[in-house]
Formats: structure tokens, C-alpha cells, sequence
DNA sequence: AAGCGGATCGTCT
DNA sequence: GACGATCCGCTTG
């Protein structure tokens, strides 16, 4: 099938791998790949954006006034994913990370697509492959991923239609800044971008 | 090339 | 009732 390629040279992520603290796993998610089963196609793309949340403790995080309804899947087990929607419109996807119990994820900001290029086109509504899953928003456009769907997923389960995936790819120059789109916090080095 | 504001609604106070 | 971990199109220079 479509994502062979890309998959079929690596692994699942291990499930250890998201217990760590969510700086270490949004640096250890770049460069891997993120899987998405629609139907009966793979739509694949490599990280190249993260953003680290540390829970209780971060005043940006959506966990840092405890926990709703909305941020449960945060304060459970790690490799669950955190969708939650935004400024009326768009659908942003995280990875539950730490132990269960501590509410710390990391942001996915954006892939570089490689399989089923043309389905994202048309979910995005765009030709442009440069936009097809730059940025949060665009990127769950593109895979498809809302709160109904997704949220919850485990990545690191072979039965999941959202995993992650290690295909052996070595990550180059790692760039780190301040997070985007935040007020609170503004000043911390949490975000992470694969220089190309 | 960069800056501005509108769209649009779930979530929490 | 206010605001937000965004995106896009329109304006200006």
C-alpha cells in the first residue's frame, strides 16, 4: 500500500519513548513519522515542528488550571493524542507525554508530506505542497484529525489510525525558539523546527 | 514583503 | 461574556 515505503524500512515508536518530559520528546519526534489511516490510504508526513507543554507547572499549557473535560486525555497515560480546537475554527494535534498522572504533551506544528500528497491537496483545499501541513491548523486539515476522530488515539498502537513512526531518518540541525501564538510564557525555548 | 483584521465557536469564569 | 497553542485574504508600501 501507499505508505510502504516510508513505513515499511522502520518501527513504531516505542511506548517508552513517550514517557520522558515533553522537551526531550519534542526534540525526539522530529524527523519521525506521523501516520494517518484514512480509509484505506496512509497519509504520511515527517515531523519538523514540535512545541514542548509542561503541564501544571507551564502557565501556556491548556493543563495548568487542572484538569476539564476538555484536557482529560493530558492527565492520563502518555502516546494518547490531545486534540482540541481553536479560535472557532481549526484543530490542533498533541502527544500526551510524561508518566500517568503529569499532564505534559508536545505540539505538533508541522510535517513535511510524503504519501498521499494528493488527498491532503484536496482536504486542504490547496495545490501548494509547501502549506499542504505547515502549521498546526493546516496539518490536521490535511490528515483529516479532529477531536471526534482522533482524540485519544494511541500513537504507539499498531491498530491505531494515528501513530508515529521511526523509519531510521537521522535529524539534522535542530533549531529552538520561543513558542508561537502564546502570551503567557512567552519568554521559554520550547519550540523546535528541523532546519532544512 | 509585511502587517492587519475577520472568521467563528468551544471552553472556562 | 471573553478569549484563544490559527489561517487567510486584503491592504499598504
Amino acid at each position: 500500500m501507499a505508505a510502504k515505503r516510508a513505513m515499511a524500512a522502520g518501527k513504531l515508536l516505542p511506548r517508552r519513548f513517550y514517557a520522558g518530559a515533553p522537551d526531550g520528546v519534542a526534540r525526539g519526534l522530529l524527523g519521525k513519522i506521523l501516520a494517518r489511516r484514512l480509509n484505506r490510504e496512509w497519509l504520511t508526513g515527517r515531523i519538523v515542528e514540535t512545541e514542548a507543554y509542561f503541564g501544571q507547572d507551564d502557565p501556556a499549557a491548556h493543563a495548568h488550571a487542572g484538569r476539564t473535560a476538555r484536557n482529560a486525555v493530558l492527565f492520563g497515560p502518555p502516546r494518547h493524542a490531545y486534540v482540541y480546537f481553536i479560535y472557532g475554527m481549526h484543530w490542533c494535534l498533541n502527544v500526551a507525554c510524561e508518566p500517568d498522572g503529569q499532564a505534559g504533551c508536545v505540539l505538533i506544528r508541522a510535517l513535511e508530506p510524503l504519501e498521499g500528497l494528493d488527498t491532503m491537496a484536496r482536504l486542504r483545499g490547496t495545490a501548494n505542497r509547501m502549506l499542504l501541513a505547515a502549521g498546526p491548523g493546516r496539518l490536521c486539515r490535511a490528515l483529516a484529525i479532529t477531536r471526534e476522530g482522533q482524540n485519544g488515539a494511541d500513537v504507539a498502537s499498531a491498530e491505531s489510525e494515528l501513530q508515529i513512526w521511526d523509519d531510521g531518518y537521522l535529524a539534522g540541525r535542530v533549531k529552538v525558539t520561543p513558542r508561537i501564538g502564546i502570551r503567557k510564557a512567552a519568554d521559554r525555548l520550547h519550540r523546535y523546527l528541523l532546519e532544512a
